[in-house]
DNA sequence: GGTGAAAGACATCCCAC
DNA sequence: GTGGGATGTCTTTCACC
């Protein structure tokens, strides 16, 4: 289960999914801390799950990946077998960025990460030849307005 | 404009989108290039800003976040007071962390972190005091099938 | 929770090739 | 581009209040 997450571990949590450039020092000053307590805080949240992992983010457009497509799925197999080859298809996309089962209208929404419309085609006709689909539509994003990793804390 | 970014480049993009907890030493062994060699191409894309940034990433659910609502907006009013001001309310809500301009039918689509359906209508209520917006629906994330911050390389 | 201190790992940078 | 090496900073782990 989940441990408590207090205050101090809301502050240093705020800063790391911001920037985990700052020496653990930067951080437990920020918080009002020791470096010790501080440094036991943040490797008992790695060990409890609640860092899930230290990752850079890669700018899309810098490696020829502007586009986002947001794709909205239908479908009228809800089978365990489709199911499951639909997770396993998921996976091995790593086009897409984002999969969810969604409540109402749609069942299912995609993110993907291409670099040009073609590009998104050509994915198009790779995942429908993978598995069956009743009911794609693709919506294009022309702004991406704000995007973050970081959680509201 | 963006440097060329070879194939090396994106082996140790791919590394450090994954896991940045690795020393440039096993990077480098891994794309088969000198520590240093390595070291300097790092430094030149975050220079560069193909990098740009690292962080640690928290599990919503963890810190009471577990629900994700996707916002879809239609508006009338275009002009460009009121697309000021929506950009501003987008950056004043820390529990929106996407916001995409899209194609087609959608106008916009919000990604939006919350505790529960509540906490989602408290939101929706102090989101439609600050700005003006004509048909809102929220779609609710029932299971995160796939998030990734990582781009295909 | 708070010292302080010590070990080693690591990033950083320089230079010669 | 490679390799070696100097330097200092940081992490990580102590023992102890």
């Amino acid at each position: 289960m989940p441990h408590e997450i207090d205050k101090i571990d809301r502050a240093i949590l705020r800063i790391l999914q911001t920037d985990i450039t700052l020496s653990v020092d930067d951080i437990s000053a920020a918080v009002n801390l020791s470096r010790n307590a501080c440094w036991r805080r943040i490797k008992a949240m790695e060990q409890l799950g609640v860092i899930k992992g230290r990752v850079a983010l890669v700018d899309p457009a810098s490696v020829g990946l502007p586009l986002t497509a947001m794709v909205l799925i239908k479908t009228n197999a809800h089978d365990a077998n489709w199911l499951k080859q639909f997770q396993t298809t998921l996976q091995s996309f790593p086009e897409i960025v984002g999969a969810y089962r969604m409540t109402g209208d749609l069942d299912y929404v995609l993110r993907v990460r291409v670099a040009d419309v073609p590009a998104y085609d050509a994915f198009y006709k790779r995942l429908t030849s993978r598995i069956s689909l009743s009911d794609i539509s693709a919506s294009f994003v022309m702004e991406e307005m704000k995007e973050t990793t970081a959680v509201p804390l």
